[in-house]
DNA sequence: GTATAATTAAAACGAACGTTCGAACAAAAA
DNA sequence: TTTTTGTTCGAACGTTCGTTTTAATTATAC
């Protein structure tokens, strides 16, 4: 008798879309598609979840609660051993960026196609609800980052920070396609956070932009 | 009598599916929407284009031939400034950051969406096409990056271009919500290509990784 | 055992999708 | 004028979409 855990079907719709909806797509990937790969039933899908968008809900709570709850961790840990002093700011960079590089599962390679997607194919209401969620991690990486830079001011640190995840979410997205050029000699995703980290801390540190260039940078004769 | 130019109505489909594709997506975005918004047939777009993925590729092909023209021209000028000598990569960095930000146009907002859009929502098979343009203005800035910045290698070099690429693909697609929030002081659109050729700029510069740390960065206990 | 709730199964729903077709229409050529 | 050529039009094609419904099946409680 085989022991078939209640709502097994469950986790396997949810790692059918993760995985589905990383290679192609949310709207591209079709509730046919998923129970398909999951071998379940198609109606199992909007019995178990409600519906396709509160599957995709789903799919990145379950990833991205912990790895936010872990950037938090480790934003404490900085806070706590630094206290007094103004913690370095390559510390909180690593502590953004690597824990969505640092799941241990195998699955991960394909959750990190979808969270790159994922922050540039939804439509705006799912993206405010999205980033809601997102709000409070950005805003307490924000301050610390603004003690750790004093010279970045509130024009400039947001753009930056945004650039900043930018650079990570493409890299979510393009990297495996990136490690399997022969060209490309970096080929782990330890490596590549390594490379992304130097990078984001340099650009997050780098001198403020002066207004008043001598020679305002204009193009004109755009075909 | 009104005088109706021949296929205006091919330009009034370029526009329509340029503007709803970058606020809804490709796939989001049907042909009904784009001819009731361009107020043709449906029809015409088969006719005109031959098929949704044909006019997808119109719509870019449009718009980013020019910029991509610039770019290659800006970084010719560069390099018969500087002949002899290494150019300076902030100058490199501009002449491809600068162009897509430089148009005249009013609609240029909406494809800076679009583009945005595009750098992670397509699949493979138009990613590669997609890509198969492009290579070749990045593997000209690659080269004159690595002239430029000698202490970066084969092996970081590409994964900082991608970087770069993402903050720059990234403030396409966000940009715009960003410059509507009310705390961001920076509200134009070369406000903020300023700001990401400074933060390129340190991130194409900071020093490479060294393999060979004390203590190596390792994050166990993922939730 | 039976009763009750939770889950899966199969089938169908109406709506929306990209695409195609032939007639209608316009403008230019003959 | 008639013919030809390029374009627009309305209508329909066959598929696929997310969702719903109803019945069968399984697990749990009584």
């Amino acid at each position: 008798m085989v022991f078939l855990m209640a709502s097994d079907t469950k986790r396997r719709i949810l790692d059918a879309a993760e995985s589905l909806m990383g290679d192609k797509g949310f709207t591209s990937t079709s509730m046919r598609d998923i129970t398909t790969s999951a071998k379940v039933n198609l109606a199992s899908v909007n019995y178990h979840f409600g519906s396709k968008e509160a599957l995709l809900a789903a799919v990145l709570e379950r990833r991205l609660q912990p790895i936010n709850e872990m950037r938090l961790k480790l934003l404490d840990e900085i806070e706590l051993e630094t206290a007094g002093t103004e913690p370095q700011h390559h510390k909180i960079v690593r502590a953004f960026l690597s824990p969505p590089f640092n799941q241990q599962q195998r699955l991960d390679e394909t959750f990190l196609r979808l969270l790159g997607r994922l922050h540039s194919e939804t439509n705006d209401d799912f993206r405010q609800a999205f980033m809601s969620e997102y709000e409070l991690v950005f805003q307490r990486f924000a301050v610390a980052l603004q003690r750790s830079l004093p010279h970045l001011t509130n024009s400039n640190l947001p753009w930056r920070m945004l650039f900043m995840v930018g650079s990570m979410a493409f890299t979510m997205s393009w990297g495996q396609s990136m490690m399997k050029r022969e060209e490309t000699e970096i080929k782990t995703s330890a490596g590549v956070l390594e490379e992304l980290i130097s990078f984001t801390c340099a650009g997050l540190a780098a001198p403020i932009h002066r207004t008043d260039v001598s020679k305002p940078p204009q193009l004109q004769e755009t075909q």
